[in-house]
DNA sequence: ACCTGAACACCGTTCAAGT
DNA sequence: ACCTGAACACCGTTCAAGT
């Protein structure tokens, strides 16, 4: 049966597939033979479609960047912008956590994937058309990146190990023993995006009312 | 020549030289086989020393963490707690900078690494000595790590294709070409970490001031 | 154009055998 | 205890062959 009629495959189909993969079983669950398997097809076949399996990794990356919500960057949105940087996070982090196998492929900056250059771009825009200076609007939306994609990485599904006797209290004086617990790390990420968020957003605040505004 | 009378492996030179291979040639570079031939011994010898080849990736993390400097943090030190906190980014920067290879591994939180843990323990007991509240003295820690992990997971070496045929402008409406070149990239690198971390520590400074010290 | 099976050059890891 | 070669069950990717 070597070629149908209609094309069993498409780029969409195979992103889609691979992104369940990710999601149910983890990155390194996704081999060519297993995806191809999994759309009922042969390993190659996918080689009609993406040029490496990578580009595959990268797509489905792409498609979480695109479920991140930039209304707040519209030019007819009410919200200022230090609130639209908030919301835009908030959003962002959603999106992560509902993905969080894939964060790794993300994180690697949005590098040729389209939808993680038009987040940058709305950003860019918004902060711009606030008052920012060109340089300092690219920054931003850098920066927000870093930390968002940073405690998404550094987080989810990760952190300590759950057995206490791994560590010794004597190596570490200052931690309680709670902190060494995954249970725990859990409220720790979330604590620690919250007061770090807050606190980019305030200090950013800082810089932009000090701006030299002519 | 089963059994030498010497060991001729030891964790250390184990992770020495995955350390460099990263360095050199990049994590994929790193498989048992290749590892092992470059100690001069066979691929399975590495599993009398570690359990997992992850495990060998997450000591070279481990050593990296070790290189970065806590000496602000010592009680002795005269450093204010803002001040520390600035230093000690730069340092864990440049740490990642000079080996931005195992930046991947090392970014996936401290785990059940020693020196990891020791940088959170050291962070832990300095800000509480400043007056933070404890809880808050762990969200500080995580948060710094968070957006220095990110920066150089999302940054070095990475960042967009040199080809400026690979954008179409008209895509992101805001952006000007200057922003899609690798050359520039580096540069939003630098500004965009400068910026982060003067609005993090200001931000926290306002947070601070806001303390309820009783 | 799009899929196939075969093939190449690899993987991580286990294990019995050696000293 | 620590290393070896052989082996298992995989990999990503290429390519000629099929329609």
């Amino acid at each position: 049966m070597a070629r149908p009629r209609k094309p069993l495959l498409s780029r969409e189909r195979i992103v889609a597939a691979a992104g369940a993969l990710v999601d149910s079983e983890g990155l390194d669950a996704v081999s060519t033979r297993r995806l191809a398997a999994e759309l009922g097809v042969s390993g190659p076949s996918l080689y009609n479609h993406f040029r490496t399996k990578d580009e595959i990794l990268e797509a489905v990356a792409d498609a979480v960047s695109a479920q991140v919500d930039l209304s707040m960057f519209a030019e007819h949105d009410s919200r200022d912008w230090a609130t639209a940087l908030h919301d835009w996070a908030l959003s962002y982090r959603a999106a992560l956590r509902a993905h969080p196998q894939i964060v790794p492929v993300l994180a690697r900056g949005p590098g040729r994937r389209p939808a993680g250059l038009r987040v940058a771009d709305a950003v860019f825009g918004a902060m711009v058309r606030a008052g920012w200076p060109p340089a300092q609007a690219t920054h931003i939306g850098a920066l927000m990146r870093y930390f968002i994609t940073g405690s998404a990485l550094g987080s989810f599904a990760r952190g300590f190990v759950d057995d206490e006797t791994a560590y010794d209290p004597a190596d570490y004086p200052h931690l309680g023993r709670a902190h060494l617990l995954a249970g725990h790390q859990e409220a720790v990420d979330e604590g620690a995006f919250e007061t770090g968020l807050r606190a980019i957003i305030e200090g950013l605040g800082v810089q932009y009312a000090a701006l030299d505004r002519s």
